[in-house]
DNA sequence: TAATTTATTGAAAAAGTTTTCAAAGTAAGT
DNA sequence: ACTTACTTTGAAAACTTTTTCAATAAATTA
C-alpha cells in the first residue's frame, strides 16, 4: 500500500490529449502556450486539463528540455543567520523568473565541498549560487573546473572572469581606519573571526591600508584562542585587563561581548573606547549604547545574484562580470566621531 | 554559444557502455550496486565510467523510477532567524539519507500557497515538510489534501492523522503560569507577536488556563497597535508608563524592548519586574541581565521531522504520528522565582 | 476550378535512465 | 554426454515530456 498513491490513477499528457480527443503534440502545445493552436482546440484541452487535474511533470521535461529550472544554492550550515536577507532576495527573484532552489550546505570540509558539487552535477541543476566565505583556494578552483553558470556572493574573489556580486569590505574598513587615524586614534583593534575567514582576510587587508597610508604598521589583530569555543566568553575576559581607542568586530555577538565586558569594568564606550561592529544587525540597534555599523544591503546581493544568474541562463550576453554593491557607515551612539 | 556546454560530449549511461563493451543495463546494474554482475565486468565499466567522467542524470533517473529524492521544504519567508537551526537539523539528516531539498517560501498570502503547492506537485517532491507557523486553516487544508507525504513542524496540529514534529508551548506556559501565581504574581502580560499567529495562540491557551486553575481570568494581552512597523518601537513606548510583575515575550528582540524600556524608566529587572522570553536564542544569553527563556530543541525538531521522511518514504511503517519534544525552562538573571 | 499558400494537427524520435524477461554461458549432477 | 540449475548479460519497454517533420485541412489566389 504506497503513501503517495492513493489508487488514482497518475494523470498524465497521454490522459489529457485521449480525454481532449488530440494528439500529445497538442498538449503540449497548449500547456507551453505555444501560438500555432486552433482557438477551439485549446479549449478543449483546457477543459480536458482542468477536469482531470493534470500537472506537467517537471522531471520529464526536465529532461526532454535538458533544463531543470533549479539553481543550486550553496552556503555554510552556520550562517543562516547573516544569510537570511540574502536568501530572501534569492528567493523573490527566482520566484518571478520561476526558478526552483535545491539547497545544499557545506560544512567547511573539503571532501565535502566535492561531495556536493558531484550532488549538483548529478541534479543537473541549471546554476550555481555560492556564498563565498569559508571556501579555501582549492575549493574555488574545484568549482570553478565545471561548467554550470556560477555566481560567487558575498566577496570579491580572485578567479578572472568569474561572476561575482559583493561588497567591498576592505574599502570600508580603509575608510573607517583613515578616519580613525586622522582624528588621532590609531589604536585599533580587530577582533578574529573564525566563522568568516574571507571576510577576516578583506577587513585586514583594508585596515593594513590604512594604517599604511600613514606610514603606520596594524598591530592590533586579536586573535581568539583556539579553546575558547566561541569567542563571546574570550572577548568577555579580554576587556578585563585591555583596553583600546578603537575596537572592531564582525559579528553582533562580539560586539555584544565587547560591549558587556566594558561596562562591567567601567569602561565607557564611546567615551573611552569607540566600537564599530562590522555586519549590521537588528541587534546592533537593541543594546545600549546603539552599535555603531555598516548597513549591507544584503537582499540586494541576493536579489542582483539571482537576477544575474537568469540573465547568463537566458543567454542574454553579461557583459559585467563584477557587481559591487555599496555599504552605508552607520555612525550609531557606540563612537564618538 | 551555450553557457554550460563547451563543445564536450556529453557522456550518458550509452557512451560508458560502449566504452566497457557493454550493454545499457549492465551499466546500470554497476551504478546501483546490484549484485548480478561478474566482478571483472563490474570492474571494466567502472574504469569506463572514471575514464569518462560519467554522472548518472539524476533527472532521467527521476523519471524512470518515478521519485525525485527530493524534499520540499515550506517556511515562511521572514523566519529564517528562528529557522536556522531547524534547518540545519533538517539537512544534515537528509544528506544521511541522500535527499536533496527544494526551498519555498511563503509570504503568508493564501493566493501564494496554492502556487507554491502547484510548484511542488509539478516538481514531483518525494515528500513535504512544512513549518507551520503563520498558517491559516485554509491553507493547511489545501496542504492536507495532497497525497504527497508530508510532515508538519514547529507547533501542535489540528488535523487528525496528520504527521507532527512539535514542542507543546501550550504546556510550558502553563507550567510558567502557574508557578508564578502560586507564588502570588499575578499582574502577568504577554506581548503580542504578529509574526507568530499560532504560537501566539498556543501560549494565550496555556497561560487562560494557568489563570483558570486559579479561578482567576487573563486579561493581560498587550497587542501591537496596527501603525507600529515592529513591535520593538511600541514597547519601548508601552513600558514607560506601565508596569507589571512578569512580562513574557515571544521573540529576543522583545524582550530587549522591554529590557531597554524598563531600564531606562529606573525599572529594575528582576527586582520590580521579571521578565521571561519563550524562544531562545543566543542574544537572550548577551544582554545584561541575562533573559530567561526556554530552551527549544530547534536542530531536533528538524532532525527528527527530516527521519520521519524519510521513514515514510521508505514505506516503514510509521506508528507514531505526532512526536512531541520537550522544552527545558532556563531560569537565568531576569527572573526572580 | 486548379494551384498555391497557410494554419492546424499527429506520428515518431529523442531526452537518459531502470527493469523485466529471455537468452546465453557456466557449473554441477547423473 | 546430457540434463538441470544457476549466473551473467542484453534487448526492449517504460517513465513523461518536447519538437521536428510530414500530412491534412482550410483559405487564398490565379
Amino acid at each position: 500500500m504506497s503513501v503517495s498513491n492513493d489508487g488514482k490513477k497518475k494523470v498524465t499528457i497521454y490522459s489529457v490529449a485521449h480525454e481532449a480527443g488530440v494528439s500529445l503534440a497538442t498538449v503540449s502545445r497548449v500547456i507551453n502556450d505555444s501560438s500555432l493552436v486552433k482557438e477551439e482546440t485549446r479549449k478543449r484541452v483546457e477543459e480536458a486539463i482542468v477536469k482531470l487535474g493534470y500537472r506537467p511533470n517537471a522531471v520529464a521535461q526536465g529532461l526532454a528540455l535538458k533544463k531543470t529550472t533549479t539553481i543550486a544554492l550553496v552556503i555554510p550550515d552556520s550562517s543562516f543567520l547573516y544569510m537570511g536577507k540574502i536568501i530572501n532576495g534569492l528567493l523573490d527573484v527566482a520566484k518571478i523568473y520561476k526558478y526552483n532552489i535545491a539547497l545544499h550546505t557545506t560544512s567547511s570540509s573539503i571532501s565535502e565541498m566535492s561531495e556536493i558539487i558531484d550532488n549538483i552535477v548529478k541534479s543537473r541543476a541549471d546554476g550555481v549560487i555560492v556564498y563565498n566565505d569559508c571556501l579555501t583556494e582549492s575549493e574555488i578552483a574545484i568549482l570553478n573546473s565545471f561548467s554550470t553558470p556560477m555566481v560567487y556572493i558575498g566577496h570579491k574573489i580572485k578567479a578572472e572572469d568569474a561572476c561575482n556580486v559583493y561588497v567591498d569590505y576592505k574599502k570600508a574598513l580603509y575608510e573607517l581606519t583613515d578616519k580613525y587615524i586622522q582624528a588621532g586614534y590609531d589604536d585599533i583593534v580587530l577582533i578574529q573571526d573564525k566563522k568568516n575567514p574571507m571576510m577576516m582576510d578583506e577587513l585586514l587587508q583594508g585596515i593594513e591600508k590604512g594604517f599604511s597610508k600613514h606610514n603606520l604598521q596594524f598591530k592590533g589583530l586579536i586573535e581568539i584562542p583556539e579553546k575558547y569555543h566561541n569567542s563571546y566568553d574570550y572577548l568577555n575576559e579580554y576587556f578585563k585587563d585591555n583596553k583600546h581607542q578603537l575596537v572592531i568586530t564582525v559579528r553582533d555577538s562580539q560586539a555584544m561581548a565587547v560591549l558587556n565586558a566594558c561596562t562591567e569594568n567601567g569602561i565607557d564606550i564611546p567615551k573611552e573606547t569607540d566600537l564599530v561592529c562590522v555586519m549590521d544587525s537588528r541587534y546592533t540597534d537593541m543594546v545600549r549604547p546603539r552599535i555603531s555599523s555598516f548597513f549591507i544591503p544584503s537582499y540586494d546581493l541576493g536579489a542582483l545574484a539571482m537576477r544575474v544568474m537568469t540573465k547568463m541562463l537566458n543567454n542574454d550576453e553579461v557583459k559585467e562580470k563584477e557587481y559591487q554593491l555599496s555599504y552605508i557607515y552607520k555612525n550609531k551612539a557606540s563612537t564618538k566621531i
